[in-house]
DNA sequence: TTATTTATGTATCAATCATTACATAAAGGA
DNA sequence: TCCTTTATGTAATGATTGATACATAAATAA
């Protein structure tokens, strides 16, 4: 089941996850067409036939960044058997993925595209959605940890979710200043040793 | 005691805090010249003979941004009586300057050219830097807390200011975000939660 | 073969970028 | 008045931006 015409002669994933590095490293905006077609190996035409367009290509490099650095940072909270180890955890490998060597350090959707038009459908507010789902992912850790007995329902779990995603904010800047794998490990532990005043309720 | 040739027709000061305003707003890259001339109510030569370059004029603004909005949060930690009372206060008043009515949401240093160059005296290091002085200040005011017998001699210092120092990054995009004072507010005081065991020893 | 379809490389598009010539205007000094 | 100095507005600079026109190449279908 062969498509029709002329094959195409590269590798759609291997010169998107080229492209995603670009995005990843200086930002929407900073990364040029020459930057991409040139990490891509490939000209211009086809880029645009298979990805419409520079906004299109940063589409699909995030969702391909969710899907392959994002998801090893969210899982941490579903399988951690608490909603303390799942944060704690969910930070460290947050620490481990900001500083892993060869690859640039913070997170994409932090760092890919922070000024752009308030519109809808822009690589900004896209980025921002992804921001926002995070939060929502960590309170709806907390929540089932009310559930199970681990914390107290009065718990301002909306407050704990805000403050953690902050703190993971954060470390995307931090590491983009330099900051070490110990470094951002010992400030993830820093921001578990809220913890018990947070969930005191 | 008057300069020589034709006088300038527009306020240099006034001009700078609206190039500012252009520069926190969209950051230093998004910023045009097209977008700073319409602001300053001046000409491209006029703001090339009084500030040299697009990248002089944010250096410009860059000190305006500290000396202005900068202090009244830097001002928090030699003000107070403790290192504790003094960090929470530094994280209060960047909670309410990042979200500030009528002034861009988030910290020109951290939002205002995340993306450059690696080289020396580019946007991008020039705010780095600034970032870097800003975990030196957080752990001064710690080690001041040592001196007066505040905190334990045995304290991870530097953990501790670069705890801080990240959650206020984590602010910046926060803010950005959406986030309301009495969100950012709430993360502030989430922070400080981690006092107590940060500053056991 | 011939027709159709898709991909590729070259070369280029208009628009925008930061920057600057250049002529003119407005001040002080002689 | 005339000279020097600085500022201003217009207009244009070369470079780069994201995006395409076009002819050609490589595949399938008839």
């Amino acid at each position: 089941m062969l498509p029709k015409g002329r094959p195409r002669a590269f590798d759609r994933d291997a010169a998107l996850e080229r492209a995603m590095r670009v995005f990843w490293q200086k930002g929407y905006d900073s990364a040029s067409m020459s930057d991409l077609t040139e990490a891509m190996q490939i000209n211009a035409p086809s880029l645009y036939a298979a990805f419409g367009s520079k906004a299109g290509l940063f589409r699909a490099a995030v969702e391909l960044y969710t899907n392959q650095v994002g998801r090893r940072i969210k899982n941490a909270l579903p399988t951690a058997a608490t909603a303390k180890e799942g944060i704690a955890d969910f930070l460290k490998q947050t620490a481990i993925s900001h500083t892993h060597p060869g690859q640039p350090h913070g997170c994409m959707v932090v760092l890919g595209a922070l000024h752009g038009e308030e519109g809808a459908d822009t690589p900004c507010s896209l980025l921002r959605e992804r921001r926002l789902e995070n939060v929502v992912l960590l309170r709806e850790r907390l929540e089932r940890g009310v559930r199970e007995g681990e914390l107290s329902p009065k718990a301002d779990l909306q407050q704990i979710a805000e403050f953690y995603a902050t703190v993971q904010h954060g470390m995307s800047i931090t590491a983009r200043d330099g900051a070490t794998l110990d470094q951002l490990v010992k400030t993830a532990y820093a921001a578990m040793a809220a913890w018990e005043g947070l969930t005191a309720g």
